[in-house]
DNA sequence: TGGGTTTGACTGAATGTTCAGTCTAGAAAG
DNA sequence: CTTTCTAGACTGAACATTCAGTCAAACCCA
């Protein structure tokens, strides 16, 4: 095998090429709007070569999707792991699900939630990779919420019905700032969410300039 | 053009009839995956005639979820005027949007909105009906709280940031329960909602059984 | 070392299917 | 007889997938 140090040719350099050229497509074509040739294009290959790292069309948005989750869930991880207090770190998560990154790597919108949420109806793989990123996230804000709440930075809530509330709030507000709404920009979004977490928690918030 | 009494013939009535065929059809292909010959098929005639009466596939599929949108929101109008007070009527909007309804005509499903919120994101027609359905859905609850807190039965928030997190929420937890998510079905939905709403409002508020 | 053989990456040109939309003509109503 | 409505057959384009093979690096064995 060719273990170069600049070798940019592998199979999984190859690979995750493609899987973020997907991304891209799917994100301004629409998930089953993408065709293979988009990608391709995109990926500066051919529609065959595309076909034979992932057998089918199906699979390679599949994956295209779940590679996206799991990045953005590893930036959320990696993220929160800076902050030192409970409320700064659940700050962050809300950052995230509400402020537009500059870097984007590959570029998680929320456009592709949208998409990830109406093909996750009849599609039994999509439909799995949103449950289990949903679920891990979750579970992420619930143990910061009672690590906070045994450090006395937070109130007594009952935190499964917080965290579904406040995972439900993101993903509305998501919804209004993926389709642009007029009513309800990215700040408002994290406002009105920081306002909600903090009310519910107990703990004094006030805005602050975006990072 | 025939006017008879129990006619079915009616052009007006063949449309709707496609259009709920077509609902019907978005509903388990979902919209883009939506063929004139399904929706043909399931209104009992040709996709010849579908096209006779919408000049194209687009058309036909915007104005079905256009007309299920209206229906919908008739519906909440009427179903909120035959309750007294303020609290009751709010109560009502957030079953609306929580609780499957058995009647359903046409099937306005959660499901629905998942494929309106992803086909906004490219489709201008779509983005407008969504934005237009959003706005009446945001300004009725508007009018209804402020009317509870001049009737005194409210406390006092700010109505815009209350409107906007309330109905962020609702459509969180309608995805979670169009999607069959195991952590909240539409009990739990519910619940939440109404909580957030009474602990935002201030008024007492325990869970009865499902009308 | 050098020949042959294998293997993985890759491509261009088919193939076959699926559909939206058209065309033509027949039925029904007035 | 004319207008409105309806359907069956058809067309043309779009696209996923297949195929038959090319090319080069890597491996093997004398």
């Amino acid at each position: 095998m060719r273990e170069q140090a600049g070798d940019v040719g592998t199979a999984d350099q190859r690979r995750e090429q493609m899987l973020r050229a997907a991304l891209q497509v799917i994100q301004d074509r629409g998930f089953p709007e993408t065709r293979i040739a988009d990608v391709a294009e995109r990926a500066g290959t051919s529609p065959a070569l595309v076909i034979y790292y992932f057998k089918t069309k199906d699979q390679l948005l599949t994956e295209a999707i779940r590679f996206s989750e799991d990045t953005w869930y590893a930036a959320g991880k990696r993220r929160v792991a800076t902050i030192p207090t409970a409320a700064g770190q659940l700050e962050e998560l809300v950052a995230m699900s509400c402020l537009p990154e500059a870097d984007a790597e590959p570029p998680t919108s929320w456009v592709l939630w949208l998409d990830l949420w109406a093909q996750a109806v009849r599609h039994a793989e999509v439909a799995s990779v949103r449950q289990k990123s949903d679920e891990r996230w979750r579970e992420t804000i619930c143990s910061l919420v009672l690590a906070g709440q045994e450090a006395g930075e937070f109130g007594q809530v009952n935190v499964g019905d917080f965290v579904d509330s406040l995972c439900a709030l993101l993903h509305g507000l998501a919804i209004q700032i993926a389709l642009d709404d007029p009513s309800v920009d990215a700040g408002r979004a994290f406002e009105l969410s920081m306002r909600f977490v903090s009310g519910q928690l107990g703990f004094g918030w006030t805005p602050r300039s975006r990072s």
